[in-house]
DNA sequence: CCATAAAATGCAATCGATTGCGCACAAATC
DNA sequence: GATTTGTGCGCAATCGATTGCATTTTATGG
């Protein structure tokens, strides 16, 4: 089968009697081709189904109108939804969108960077594998003059520009807001990674607390993975060791799940003896009994804000000079697992079915 | 700065003082080339860190490997997570893959197609919008000859091969499991829609019933577009119009979690009062109180099995004399707002964390 | 009616890699 | 020593579109 039924823009010339280049032009609406022949070739062009080879158009200009982006994973809401913010955007501009994962591991995502260099993207968005410390691959991209923008999870020790959210301003807002309803034995869940978002996390939580004229006991601190069975564990650990609480703010809703379910297996009444806070507004969070106070990314938002700075960069053609930083307000959601006063009644559910 | 350090095989032609021709025979590992010879390419290229410029070798040979993947959003669990089984084989491969979505809207599908098509992939990959009747824009792939692999959302009337799971089958098996709990007025809740996996859901439930000697009441099925708030505007439904039933299967997740809430707010006591089950196995079905009886759809497997037919499509370069359907089999998870008895205890979490 | 500017189009190279064909030289055969 | 077989490599076309630089055609003016 397989009708090679490739028509180009030669197909259009020989039918019309005419040269390739002028075809092109006409295609292009230069200026120096007659109203009557690009009429004429738009004719053709339409009747025979004429539609540009991008590859030649790519090899041709040196541009390939796809974009690479590398996640951890793609399988995670907050990636996902960012993927879909970018995709949307890049689709209105005529780009593609070409997805890979680096699974949290530095070499694929060394790997995966040289790949799409190959495959000659114009451009590339990257959130950090947590395993990732040396940031060669990416200097390489850097002197290419290829457009390069992080999000979430950056580094700073490196000139790029970055789309984040205030980490710092929601762990601080939601942090007062459990001391606000109450709670005076706050505990933090955080992870030992060396990553942006986990520190101003912590910052967050130390700064509300020393607001409020209280400070951080480091026997509150719990480090692990912030996996949900972590979270189990951190609980535990927390009440096998006598160690008083009466919240927990997690820098991760997986690990607060996992210390909801234990708490709630120990017979604890939450909000009422103990408050819960998580951070990511997973979609699980609004499902649980009760709802989980949580910190909304903004992650459609952050998708369309890496798409935006990234197609500025783009118009710049490699003559970028500065360093933009896209900080979005990251939106603290309340939900029952924190409110024992009843105020602050704010609501947010998620959607989209099968 | 852009430093146009393009590397080519003409660069190394010179610097050996031989042809492109014979470096790209060596490259390639051609016999007709002397073993020094290809040594000595090899040096340089491996010296001026020669890459092959793919969309050079797109043009030349008619082949991008790129492949495009039709989704109606990506940030949902299940289509992300078909999306990343597809990367991870097609990474394997050397192929990269080009994400876009179709909103369940009928004219962005067609367009995205086109798109694609424009794009040159090589293949693609569909998961069909809602509100997709028509098939046109497919069978103008199909007569490209380019690979066509429908998964999850497909249609039957157009030669195409798919990947789905037993839909069927895994609802009777849901509905099979509520039976044996003692349920024996079990609504369902459905979509009108006119899509295979629905009609497929309805079909088992309705042969379940049957196998135990009962029979579809029409009072009990519900339709609706299955979104979380229709799960609780259902369940109202059945309330209020005093229909008596006691236990629930729902075609969609979100529709169920929707339905516990409901319930839940009038009283009922979930399993005891009446039992529970999704579809979907939704990452937030593990986390409800009591957690959701649902079935995985075992997406990642989807994806890998997606890859691998389409790639032993591509292998067999459009001589496609057969159109191949692979069903998989879902997965039901049993969880506690089924379980009244005690038996069956099954139990599945699903785990990564930010 | 010719010169000349202006408008419209053609020629040919280019992007980077691949490949059929052919040429030169060496080894093998008779 | 002449012919055949083979080896190693170069030439040039090709994939499809773009573009600088002619060249042709048309319009304008004298």
């Amino acid at each position: 089968m397989s009708k090679k039924e490739k028509t180009t823009i030669h197909d259009i010339a020989q039918q019309l009697g005419i040269t390739a280049s002028t075809v092109s032009r006409a295609l292009n609406n230069h200026p120096r081709i007659s109203a009557k022949t690009k009429e004429l070739v738009l004719k053709v062009a339409k009747e025979i189904n004429y539609k540009p080879n991008s590859i030649a158009v790519a090899l041709r200009n040196g541009k390939s109108r796809l974009i690479g982006i590398i996640v951890p994973t793609v399988n995670r809401d907050f990636f996902s939804s960012v993927v879909r913010g970018i995709e949307e955007t890049a689709n209105k501009l005529g780009y593609k969108v070409i997805i890979t994962q680096s699974h949290d591991n530095y070499e694929r995502e060394v790997q995966t960077i040289h790949a799409l260099l190959d495959a000659r993207v114009d451009g590339i968005v990257v959130s950090l594998g947590k395993g990732t410390q040396k940031l060669d691959h990416f200097k390489s991209v850097i002197q290419k003059g290829i457009p390069l923008v992080f999000f979430d999870r950056v580094a700073n020790n490196i000139p790029v520009c970055q789309v984040v959210i205030d980490d710092y301003l929601a762990a601080y807002q939601v942090t007062e807001h459990l001391i606000e309803q109450g709670y005076n034995r706050i505990a933090h869940f955080n992870s030992p990674m060396n990553i942006n978002i986990f520190k101003e996390r912590f910052r967050g939580y130390k700064d509300a607390l020393e607001s409020y004229g209280m400070s951080v006991d480091p026997a509150l601190v719990v480090e692990s993975n912030l996996q949900l069975e972590d979270g189990r564990q951190s609980a535990r650990h927390l009440i096998e060791k006598g160690i008083p609480f009466d919240a927990i703010f997690s820098a991760s809703d997986y690990s607060i799940v996992g210390a909801l379910q234990e708490l709630k297996k120990h017979g604890y009444n939450i909000p009422g003896d103990v408050g819960l806070a998580g951070f990511g507004n997973e979609p699980f969070t609004a499902f649980t009994d009760p709802g989980l106070t949580t910190v909304d990314q903004v992650s459609i938002a952050m998708g369309q804000a890496v798409a935006k700075l990234f197609f500025d960069l783009l118009d710049k053609e490699g003559r970028i000079t500065e360093t933009q930083k896209i900080v979005l307000r990251a939106k603290p959601v309340f939900r029952g697992s924190s409110q024992r006063l009843g105020i602050n009644t704010a609501a947010i559910s998620s959607e989209t079915a099968n």
